[in-house]
DNA sequence: CTGTATCCTTAGGGATACTG
DNA sequence: CAGTATCCCTAAGGATACAG
């Protein structure tokens, strides 16, 4: 069961967005699916920064909960899940792209390959229409059969 | 002294980003600085969310140490500090810019002007120009004379 | 006003074992 | 494979007192 964190509560949307997805894991999870096309499990399991199974599962449960992810079963084993982004997730494609810009701006050990960055500087907006298409497209195939 | 946080160290973009700003104040302190013009410590402590004193110094201390911030002594007052954007910490606004349109679109309690939002929506590019001038303006009275 | 210094609590998260 | 369940521990962060 997902905690609730002490969520601040005032209108601000900067403390909104840190209180719902400003923690250590979620933007990354959220990253493998929007950047690596992740959808399982084990596949965020397995990602470079190694993060720990419980916190996976409440991670997963608490962005579940706060409609940035769905959790869909698998059409093709009835037994496994999958999960994807919502719009809502989707929408947060701006944020991490802004993320990585400044971190390929400022620190040296940041790898963005060069094409991405360039896009990312020069042709933004249809970067990230093509990227939200990308994603879209990826879980049409599955979405609309298989609600969990 | 500011501690060294667990730093991920994956070539990660977005990973850095989180290990840098990716706390629950940081962030805030950056937003107080840039949209409230806010300079000063106490300034900063009496903020809406109401940091804690000691998170608020050492939030400070790791910012500067980070070249985000850059800590000033008041010309008009050399016993009291100001506190500024480096150019690395106004480089954040456009992170901060889609974190305020992504919670102004998805949270109901989150408060925005329309003229702001507008501005983001359609003239995003100009209005984080004329923001970060805005700054840089307000920064360049006292910059040059006194750093500390 | 601008911080330090302390004390204390809690929740975030790592490690690992275990289950359907 | 896809998670639960525990145990444990540290660091993040509140509260408050105090100092230059």
């Amino acid at each position: 069961m997902p905690k609730q964190t002490k969520k601040r509560d005032t209108g601000c949307p900067i403390a909104f967005a840190l209180d719902t997805f400003g923690d250590r894991w979620s933007l990354l999870v959220i990253r493998d699916m929007a950047f690596k096309g992740f959808q399982s499990y084990n596949q965020f399991l397995n990602s470079e920064e190694k993060i720990a199974t419980n916190v996976l599962a409440d991670r997963l449960a608490e962005l579940e909960e706060l409609g940035i992810i769905s959790k869909l079963t698998d059409p093709a084993d009835g037994r496994r899940h999958l999960y994807v982004l919502t719009s809502k997730g989707i929408a947060l494609l701006p944020v991490l792209i802004e993320m990585m810009q400044w971190s390929a701006q400022y620190d040296v050990n940041t790898i963005v390959k060069p094409e991405i960055l360039s896009r990312i500087v020069h042709d933004r907006e249809a970067f990230i229409t093509q990227l939200r298409e990308k994603i879209i497209n990826r879980q049409a195939l599955l979405a609309p059969m298989s609600r969990a």
